[in-house]
DNA sequence: GTCTATACGTAGATAGAC
DNA sequence: GTCTATCTACGTATAGAC
C-alpha cells in the first residue's frame, strides 16, 4: 500500500474518533493532506471503499492488540484490563472509540461496510472473552459468571464511557475505568 | 404546545434513536408528516431550535421516569434496575438511546445544543446515584463501592449494549441485562 | 399554517488535462 | 498521482402567495 494511501486512512480513522464516518467529508481530508478533494478519490473511488479500508485497518489495530496483550509477560488475570488500555490508549483526544461510531452510523452505511462492522464487534468481544477465560483458567480471576456476558459488559461499559468523558470530562472516565478494573479481581 | 409541534419533536426524536441528529433531514420530517420543509421551518426555524425542543423533550421523559420509579411501591434496592429498564423500554426498535446519539454527534452541534446534551448526561448519572443510595441506605444493597463510579459503569455499559445490539442483534442485550442486574444484588 | 419557489452551500463523484 | 472543472443531489434556510 501506497504511502499516500495509508496517510488518507489514518486520517479517516482520526475523523470518525472525532465526528463520526458520515459526518467527515472527502474535501475535510483533502485540506488536511493538502491536496484536492479528486486526489482521495483516485486512492479511494467511493468513500464506502475507504470506510471498508479504515474497517480493516481498525481490524488490524484490534489483533495487533491482541496479540500484545496474549504474548505480555504479566499474569493472565491482569490481561482482560491491559487489552482495555491497550485499546484505550491510541485513541484521539477527545475522541470515541471507532467501532462504536461506526455503529452509530451503521444504519445509514453500505451493506459492505455493515457487514465489516458485525464482524469487527463480535471479533472484539471474542478476544476479550479469550482473555477473561484465561484470566479465570490459568489466573486468580474468581468469577461465576457468564463470560460473554461479562465482556459485553465489560466493553459496553468502556465504549459508552468515552462518549460521556467527551461531554463531561476526562474524570468521570477514569473513575470508571477504576470501578472496571474492581470487577476484573 | 400545538399539536404540529409535539409531533414534530416526536418524530425528530425517533429519528435521532434510528440514525443520529446530523444525519435526518427536513426532508425527512417533512415526507412522513406529509407536509412540506418550509413548514417544519415554520414551527422550527433552525435545526438547532427543533435540537433544543428534543433536548427538553428528553429530560422531561427522564425526569419522569426518575419520579415514577422513586415513588413506585417497590423495594428502594430494586430501583436502580426499574429505571434502567424504564429508560430503555421506550426506545425505539433496534434504535440507541437519544442521549448517545446526542453524545456522538456533539462535536458538530451549536453551542446552545452541547449546553442541553452536558446536562442531560449529567442528570441521568444523577438520577441514578440517587436511586443508588436509596438503595444502599434504605435497602438491601450490599456495596462499598463509590456510587458515583458504579452508577457511570452502569448507565455507560446499557447505552454501549444498545449500540452492539444494534448490530449484533437483540441477544446480546439481554444478557447484558442480566449481567448488569447481577452487579445490583 | 402550509404551500411553491428558490437561494446557497456542500457532499460525493467523474472527465479529462498534465 | 494530482490537478481543474464540472455535475448532480441534497442539505438548511428564506421569501412571499394562499
Amino acid at each position: 500500500m501506497t504511502n499516500r494511501k495509508l496517510q488518507i486512512i489514518e486520517l479517516a480513522l482520526k475523523k470518525i474518533q472525532e465526528k463520526g464516518f458520515s459526518a467527515f467529508s472527502y474535501d475535510d481530508l483533502a485540506k488536511e493532506l493538502g491536496v484536492t478533494k479528486a486526489s482521495i478519490h483516485y486512492h479511494f473511488e467511493k468513500k464506502g471503499d475507504l470506510g471498508i479500508a479504515v474497517c480493516e485497518r481498525i481490524q488490524n489495530g484490534l489483533e495487533g492488540a491482541y496479540t500484545t496483550i496474549k504474548e505480555a509477560a504479566i499474569n493472565a488475570e491482569e490481561k482482560p484490563f491491559a487489552f482495555i488500555l491497550q485499546r484505550v490508549k491510541f485513541l484521539e483526544q477527545n475522541g470515541v472509540c471507532p467501532i462504536s461510531a461506526l455503529q452509530a452510523d451503521y444504519n445509514d452505511l453500505p451493506l459492505q461496510m455493515q457487514e465489516k462492522i458485525q464482524q469487527l464487534s463480535q471479533m472484539e468481544i471474542d478476544c476479550f472473552v479469550d482473555l477473561l477465560k484465561d484470566a479465570k483458567q490459568k489466573g486468580s480471576l474468581q468469577t461465576t459468571e457468564d463470560l460473554e456476558a461479562l465482556a459485553i459488559m465489560l466493553i459496553a461499559s468502556t465504549k459508552g464511557a468515552l462518549q460521556y468523558k467527551r461531554v463531561l470530562g476526562e474524570s468521570f472516565f477514569t473513575k470508571m475505568l477504576d470501578q472496571l478494573k474492581g470487577h476484573l479481581q
